[in-house]
DNA sequence: CACTCTACCTGTGCGC
DNA sequence: TGCGCACAGGTAGAGT
């Protein structure tokens, strides 16, 4: 599942490929399933055909695109989430579409864009502002200072799990380095925010900035090779049976808050 | 405010 | 072999 790493591998592909995304104009929108579009589909087809792509940025799991009309300097900006199963390409033409294909932009330079989901729940949508998304979320997670973290910790009362996955409170990370995040720092997942430390607060932190820094050095998590994408080696997610690879340990795997959670009962002892 | 549940999707892997 | 089904999970929105 894409998470902040793994989106910003992606970011890190288009921005760096050559040719590059940056400076194509976008010479036809190709809708290969309707509800990819997020908002009216007409309008983004018509927005995007014809404009130049500017910029690309990321804020926790969104990407954004800028874009510029042909004739003026009017911007327009495509924000784009892969949820679980989406993926993103800059291939040639002739590689535009392919079983899972969403959503293509073709491109000048004989290039496209080209989004797959299997799931089907990634989106697409038109926005004038990237803010209008960015308001609701937090602090990007890989970018958040110490200080910035710990302000808006206090004053709130909640387990630790649902709170790093909440995207209000940092935004990029999902449930494989929420567990991952939490096994570092020793913490329980059900530890409640306000029951922490300032140790074990800033522990909470640290943990959270070097798995994030680590796992997007190896351009994302490499999961008993399901994702052959990156190489971050995960120590807990997807490890329940498994010892622990500090103290032996069978890892447990339960559900919590309707998601499976991945821990270490010694390590991280509930509190 | 904090948490829970449901809907949205479809490929995978299990049991029978 | 093949069928049915639980499961995976990010987010929005409604409910407790």
């Amino acid at each position: 599942m894409p998470e902040l790493p793994e989106v910003e591998s992606v970011l890190q592909c288009l921005s760096s490929s050559s040719p590059a995304l940056i400076g194509r104009q976008v010479q036809k929108v190709l809708v290969l399933r309707d509800s990819v579009v997020d908002g009216d589909l007409d309008t983004l087809v018509t927005a995007l055909t014809g404009s130049i792509c500017s910029t690309i940025f990321r804020h926790g799991k969104y990407l954004f695109f800028g874009f510029l009309s042909s004739h003026g300097t009017q911007s327009r900006w495509m924000a784009l989430h892969l949820r679980m199963t989406g993926r993103l390409f800059l291939v040639p033409e002739h590689k535009s579409r392919e079983r899972h294909t969403r959503f293509t932009l073709i491109l000048d330079q004989g290039l496209a864009l080209r989004f797959d989901d299997p799931r089907a729940f990634g989106r697409v949508w038109l926005v004038d502002d990237p803010s209008e998304v960015t308001v609701s979320l937090g602090p990007d997670a890989l970018l958040v200072t110490r200080d910035c973290f710990l302000d808006r910790l206090a004053g709130l009362k909640r387990q630790l799990k649902p709170l790093l996955l909440d995207q209000s409170f940092v935004a990029g990370i999902g449930n494989i380095y929420t567990d991952e995040i939490l096994f570092r720092a020793r913490l329980h997942p059900l530890r409640i925010s306000d029951s922490l430390t300032s140790e074990e607060t800033t522990l909470l932190y640290e943990s959270m900035h070097t798995v994030l820094e680590q796992a997007v050095t190896a351009k994302g998590a490499n999961i008993d090779g399901v994702f052959e994408a990156g190489s971050f080696h995960v120590q807990v997610y997807g490890r329940g049976g498994k010892p622990c690879c500090l103290c032996g340990t069978e890892i447990m795997k339960e559900r919590f808050g309707q998601r499976g959670t991945h821990f270490c009962p010694v390590c991280q002892p509930c509190v």
